[in-house]
RNA sequence: GGGCUUGUGGUCUAGGGGUUAUGACGUCGCCUUGACAUGGCGAAGAUCGAGAGUUCAAUUCUCUCCGAGCCCA
């Protein structure tokens, strides 16, 4: 038997690990092969990847869609484009900012800010390298070279600048609104802070008066924010309050600086059965009551403060911490004799999940992106985007749809890009930085080249070196943007805008965003906010957007449940003989998985040939290897197979004397290559792969290998030429999936990696000049070929004759007659 | 609580108004045949979540319910 060229007896972990080393270990030779140059002069194919945000461990879903999308970037240059496949780490934000505060069990407001920051820094730069080591380890081909991060003063100038220019355009304002707010951190949390906490409130009943006289009861557990009633509604259905309708009932205790009553209407939120069914609806008791105030243009009233304490309008109790303004005002009702009843009862209240205290809504004066004007914009925008899949945009429209409010994008907290304004002292006008200056207006004076403007009409006054003298004593705005200010630029600043405009020529609209649908709402919206009010511009040509990873059994993976697969492990299964074990909660019982060998190639194959894009994937280590590690090792024996032959010099020119199953094989070939450059071409990683799983592990090992061994073996050039065209063509459309074990096979046998194939394989039915009728042909003998195949295996099962020894009686059907000559020495037919 | 998505052999999955409903893994049976037992060949296994409706015809369309997921309250 003839030594094959590729030596290794089967593909292993080891063997991966060592190509993979190989693979990044010269710098240049990488950036070479996956490096970004703008200037190749080929079709500029840019990649806005998620920047991931290091908390520790990076979710095995989340390592797999990163690797989806490396096939992605892969399979675009081997489609001949210029693909920027960038390296981002998302790093700014609470989550480090509790860490920090948990690891040194003190609280950010007790820290110097700059102590605090650097802190954050230092941590976040720990779980950073332990990400970047698995992006590698996955196979990622990132241009890591230019790798950013967003809490870099290169990112956060391009956020400042953009708010900025936002800022003049009046696409950004100031305003009061409702936030939730924890008094005794002082400091606006988010709706992902707040949990519920089970309490002991009194429920008081009240007695109201119409203007007419009517007793009305209404309960309320907040009765010290009556001052801050806007109106008082009832269920449109229920028949007992019909006739209040549209009256004016009194408020029961004084306040000062509003009006005294307020008008009864319906709700359809209002519960009938609830205390009276009555409910008075103030700003702001709980989500509820803001959602109302929305609904029914109320402008609220700022009924706490800063501190918790009561504001002016409280009449009495203007300055009484809220709990003493609640017992001090239903004194004053049961004084007033307005009090019908008190029940105390167990109560759901919204406190912080940090310390525990009550938050209140509140009206602050915050910095909002202005969002409402523009959607009907933003929907002819996306229209002009391709989704995949399609059904995954109308995540976008629905949320679209309820859009009612602005985005509210500042926050009391600091590890976060600052927001660029300073405020003269009579605070009429402000100051904002020149593009291309990272601010901190906390610690920094404005940079002497700034501009300033109104605060109202955002008039440019002049240069602030100019009006300095006038400006008084100026203060430095000490809030900071919600993170996904920054994330939303993503696409702007991987695609070259402002800092490098003769490639955003060129490279917007970006060509792809990649993302899971869970942050459709955030991540997806608001970058697309940002190109319609900065550009008037769809965001992007692609928008592909994949599912979750769950556990076995389809749940989420969490801690709490304790069904968490660590990515780490499966890439390093099998490595150094190490197989690997995983305990996973299911919904009954623990379960021990257990798997040999997984490594890099394996789970990717598993994620590209497993589910479709889109959908929710299982993640069963046992699993992806019983599925997917035999193909490879099919794979892998065919190569080794084709390499005990010599190859041919010249792989590129068809010779002229192909047999007849060579042509039938070369034309199945083609047809499955033509599903893969097309799927390549629509992103469609699934069809992609399962077409070239089935040709590799089907029709051509088990029909036309078999049918060809003996020509093979009698050094038929013919024949050895198909199956080392097939073989290293095959590889290339592979590479993308595995690219690893593809460049392995395909450096050691043709001397050319499949990685570094920047064109998809030439059609060589064209090549043959057999015409598209001709190839269609052939492939419809498949089918009698795989019959007339099995039938015989089967006949020779039945006779009890092994399948290498000699059979008579077997017809060669008709349409195979060509064939007759090598299906008889196939089958050894008499 | 609301909106959206989803539910196909034991497991994962393709498909989609009329088909013997696709493929893979697992299971079972057979086979050491000149690359591959980490292999080859073959077989069994599904009233397409439940109920109702539209239709000559529904697993596919509509509605309700049940389960799962995402986001927002």
């Amino acid at each position: 038997m003839p030594a094959p060229t590729l030596p290794e007896k089967r593909w292993s972990i080891d063997l991966e690990k060592k190509i993979q080393e190989a693979h990044s270990e010269n710098e240049q030779e990488y950036t070479a092969r996956y490096g970004f140059n703008p200037n190749s002069g080929k079709e500029i194919f840019v990649i806005d990847t998620p920047p991931p945000y290091p908390s520790g461990t990076w979710h095995i879903g989340a390592v797999a869609q990163y690797s989806m999308i490396d096939v992605i970037a892969r399979s675009q240059r081997l489609l001949g484009k210029e693909v920027y496949f960038p390296w981002g780490v998302d790093r700014n934000g609470i989550n480090i900012e509790f860490v920090v505060e948990q690891n040194t069990k003190r609280k950010m407001k007790t820290y110097d800010r700059e102590e605090f920051l650097s802190l954050c820094k230092e941590t976040i730069e720990e779980f950073t390298q332990a990400m970047r080591n698995t992006a590698k380890r996955v196979g990622l081909s990132c241009d890591f070279s230019k790798e950013y991060l967003t809490d870099s003063p290169e990112y956060r100038q391009v956020t400042q600048a953009i708010f900025v220019e936002l800022f003049k355009k009046g696409e950004i304002i100031e305003d009061l609104r409702p936030n939730i707010y924890d008094p005794v951190e002082g400091t606006t949390i988010a709706e992902a802070e707040v949990e519920r906490q089970s309490r002991k409130t009194k429920l008081v009943d009240i007695k109201w008066y119409t203007e007419d006289g009517v007793e009305v009861i209404i309960s309320t557990t907040r009765p010290e924010l009556i001052c801050a009633c806007g109106i008082v509604v009832v269920h449109p259905d229920d028949e007992r309050y019909r006739n209040l309708v549209g009256k004016k009932i009194i408020l029961p205790v004084p306040v000062s600086g509003r009006e005294t009553s307020v008008e009864i209407k319906t709700h359809a939120s209002v519960k009938s059965d609830f205390g009276s069914g009555v409910l008075m609806v103030c700003s702001f008791g709980d989500q509820n009551d803001v959602a109302i105030f929305r609904d029914m243009g109320l402008t609220p009233f700022r009924a706490i403060d800063l501190d918790g304490c009561m504001t002016s309008i409280a009449g009495p109790w203007n300055g009484n911490k809220v709990i003493e303004a609640r017992k001090a005002v239903i004194d004053y009702l049961e004084e007033n004799g307005k009090i019908h009843d008190i029940v105390e009862r167990e109560q759901e209240i919204p406190v912080s999940e940090r310390g525990k205290n009550p938050v209140e809504t509140i009206l602050l004066k915050e910095w909002y992106v202005r969002q409402t004007h523009i959607q009907d914009r933003m929907k002819e925008h996306i229209e002009e985007i391709e989704f995949h899949p399609a059904r995954n945009k109308q995540f976008l429209i629905d949320w679209m749809d309820n859009i009612s409010i602005d985005w509210p994008i500042s926050r009391r907290r600091w590890y976060h890009t600052e927001i660029p304004i300073w405020y003269s002292q009579d605070e009429t006008k402000v100051i904002v930085p020149p593009s291309g200056t990272y601010v901190q207006p906390w610690k920094d004076s404005p940079p002497i080249d700034s501009r300033v403007l109104d605060r109202e009409t955002r008039e440019d006054m002049g240069s602030y070196q100019e009006l300095k003298q006038n400006l008084g004593e100026i203060s430095g705005e000490e809030k900071v943007f919600d993170t996904w200010m920054d994330s939303s630029n993503s696409n702007l600043f991987v695609s070259g805008y402002l800092n490098h405009p003769e490639l955003f020529e060129k490279a917007f609209p970006t060509a792809l965003r990649p993302q899971g649908k869970e942050i459709v709402r955030t991540w997806l919206y608001y970058t697309l906010l940002k190109s319609t009010l900065l550009l008037d511009k769809p965001g992007f040509n692609h928008v592909w957007i994949d599912g979750l990873g769950m556990d076995p059994w389809g749940r989420k993976m969490s801690k709490s449940l304790g069904n968490g697969i660590d990515a780490d492990s499966v890439l390093e299964c099998g490595a150094g003989g190490k197989t690997g074990s995983w305990k996973v909660k299911g919904p009954d019982k623990s379960v021990s998985l257990r798997a040999n060998k997984i490594g890099s190639e394996c789970f990717r194959l598993w994620k590209a040939c497993d589910a479709q894009v889109g959908d929710d994937f299982h993640i069963n280590p046992e699993e992806i290897e019983k599925k997917y590690y035999g193909v490879l090792t099919k794979v892998f024996n065919v190569a080794r197979f084709a390499s005990m032959f010599p190859c041919p010099d010249d792989l590129d020119t068809t010779p002229a004397d192909l047999a007849i199953e060579d042509k039938w094989i070369i034309a199945e070939f083609q047809s499955m290559m033509s599903i893969v450059e097309k799927s390549w071409h629509e992103l469609d990683i699934y069809t992609a792969t399962q077409a070239l799983k089935s040709f590799a592990t089907g029709v051509l090992p088990s029909h036309w290998l078999e049918m060809v061994k003996s020509r093979l073996y009698d050094d038929d050039e013919a024949a050895a030429w198909t199956i080392h065209r097939i073989v290293r063509d095959f590889l290339s459309a592979f590479s993308p999936i595995c690219p690893f074990f593809s460049h392995h096979i395909s450096l050691t046998i043709y001397s050319k990696s499949a990685v570094d194939v920047d064109s998809f394989p030439v059609n060589i039915v064209d090549e043959l000049a057999v015409d598209m009728q001709q190839g269609d042909d052939l492939r419809k003998l498949t089918t009698s070929i795989q019959e007339f195949n099995s039938s015989t295996w089967n006949a020779k099962k039945d006779a009890g004759i092994s399948l290498n020894k000699p059979i008579s009686g077997i017809m060669i059907p008709d349409e195979l007659s060509e064939f007759t000559k090598i299906l008889t020495s196939m089958h050894s037919l008499e």
